[in-house]
DNA sequence: AAATATAAAACAAACGTTTGCGTTGAGAAT
DNA sequence: ATTCTCAACGCAAACGTTTGTTTTATATTT
């Protein structure tokens, strides 16, 4: 049904050799033929079949990523990073969402595989990324849990400096009491936030009471109950360091519903600076990870790794740190002052 | 490098058409040896190429599809409805982004052929779809735009109603003078809700005045730069009606900036009902759009009309209406009264 | 004019599958 | 003993390309 160069070789009475080797800009064919070819080629409607293509030259211009969520904002713009630089550079993208599923996430990095991707984005759903791939010699980046060690690149935000930051920027305003409300329990986000809040804490020889610590989920609900777990049980704390923004969204949801204003009553600091919190109903202190650049920059360093391997050159896994930056904006007030509510 | 089914044959000393049926659960082979054929794929790491396979076939349980942006929440749950849909079908999704940029949006389509794909979902970014698939057999359906008439299927929420019920609504709570601000002008969906709006106003033999009509991009700085232009001239303006939410929040960072309280002092009804937008920092009443479902129904016709023309049997193109939802919360009061300012 | 070089085109194998058809052989029916 | 049936398996073509090799035709050299 649909033209194959065949048919245009038939056309023409020529071989379908010639007319590949025109189409491809090669040697071996002569400009007034090259010139038919391309004539009736166009003519014809032809449109090569890449899966005939790729079958031979292996290579698909196909990239398959797997994120755990599309809805968080977090992950939204850094797909949109790794989508348009895809398409930039002539690649489609498989894109599937894992719901922090780790076996659909198996699932589909096979079938990633069995459609011969030319390399992988991943941000596994936990901590221990796939290992499936170290058998095949298939490009694969990921983003965050760099410290699983894996032999293929990562990057990831200085998730340590990003936390040292929050707490700083609280404790200068005058915050002491400050809750810590994390992702995942032992994710690695986690643990290396919680290291540099407290190192902000050492810093200043101020003690920090681990009872203030807790667990959520990446969404408003989990940030809205712990919230109110938090203040139920510690009527004195006076600030929340949310592990990411959605998480903060449900803390201010909460301080909302209780007649708590955010910085005056109760400082907040979230983590992302995703969409939206710049609006001045919200307006959310933040560290900002530069999320569209973080799905640029592993893209690109996937497609490098591709052409590199297409090319014979071996390749090193990086790991490629960003830096976090505090943006300052209503939740937290300088000179805060500890009153008794 | 990779396995292929000569290989097991092969190390089985059995033809290759064996192994193909055995792997297929076709007929045509023993149990005895279908046993040690699937036995020796899994030990020795057997996975399908799927190129040679779509080759054959003329199946390559792939679908393309082209959305004008990621990061509109609008698009990003409908997006999440389609990529869940499809995988629970074990299709995979080429996902493309056309900054509503009618050019790319060709382009993808071309490689979407070029690949192979079993169908496209498309929401195109002006209002004359591609007709590129007229000639094609390729199934597709559309997201919008179904008054352009092609022929394939469409699913859209009732645009018409929806516009109706938001002036409705503010024409209930009292707000008279509603400042409509739309989409792209002439776009269907931004009619088709200005239709609406205009028909409740008919209902209730009130006059509209139709200078209190504009229209914006669909973002936050385009709401926000409006609804100045819509306050600065007609001072009057006791309500708003914008046709999405994302220009909804525009308006309410104006009228927070400009100490106008929502509700009460400015009536405020959007149109999507985007994630957060419940938040009781904003609040915003609104017309729902059923996003993930628009996105699970979009991909299950596609499915089903890919697995009819698989089957051979006819398709007729059809259109799919869903009901638009009012939302109440806080940007709109009953019993409105105007206090001049 | 014969030998040689070169560009253009044809030939053919390969990529990894699916699938229609032909072959084989064992047991059942005659 | 001969024929028939039928499952199991092998053979080979096909899908639409790319690409190395061979043939042909033309131009160049001696």
């Amino acid at each position: 049904m649909n033209v194959t160069i065949k048919d245009i070789a038939r056309e023409l009475g020529i071989c379908y050799s010639s007319v590949s080797r025109a189409l491809n800009g090669k040697p071996g064919v002569s400009d007034e033929t090259r010139k038919k070819i391309t004539e009736t080629a166009e003519r014809m409607g032809y449109r090569p079949n890449e899966l005939a293509r790729g079958l031979v030259s292996r290579v698909s211009r196909t990239i398959g990523v797997v994120i755990p969520e599309i809805l968080n904002p977090l992950f939204n713009e850094i797909t949109t990073g790794i989508l348009e630089t895809a398409n930039l550079n002539r690649y489609d993208v498989f894109l599937c969402v894992s719901n922090w599923d780790r076996k659909k996430e198996a699932e589909y990095l096979k079938a990633f595989i069995e459609k011969r991707v030319d390399g992988v984005i991943i941000k596994s759903a936990d901590d221990s990324p796939p290992d499936s791939f170290d058998s095949l010699r298939l490009p694969v980046i990921g983003f965050e849990n760099s410290s699983a060690r894996r032999n293929y690149s990562f990057v990831e935000v200085d998730n340590v400096r990003g936390g040292y930051l929050a707490a700083k920027h609280l404790l200068d305003c005058g915050y002491r009491k400050i809750a810590f409300i994390g992702g995942k329990k032992n994710s690695f986000s986690h643990n290396d936030r919680y290291k540099g809040f407290l190192k902000a804490f050492e810093e200043k020889h101020i003690a920090y009471n681990r009872t203030l610590t807790f667990t959520g989920e990446f969404n408003i609900d989990s940030g809205y109950n712990v919230a109110r777990q938090v203040f139920e049980l510690h009527r004195d704390v006076d600030a929340v360091f949310a592990c990411n923004d959605v998480t903060a969204l449900g803390v201010l949801k909460y301080l909302d519903q209780n007649n708590l204003k955010p910085g005056d009553d109760v400082g907040v600091v979230g983590f992302d600076d995703i969409r939206y919190s710049d609006l001045p109903m919200i307006n959310l202190t933040t560290i900002r990870q530069p999320k569209y650049l973080i799905g640029k920059i592993l893209m690109e360093t996937l497609l490098e790794d591709i052409r590199k391997k297409e090319e014979g050159i071996e390749t090193v896994s990086r790991k490629i740190v960003l830096e976090p930056e505090l943006v300052e904006r209503g939740t937290t007030k300088h000179n805060f002052i500890k009153t008794d509510l």
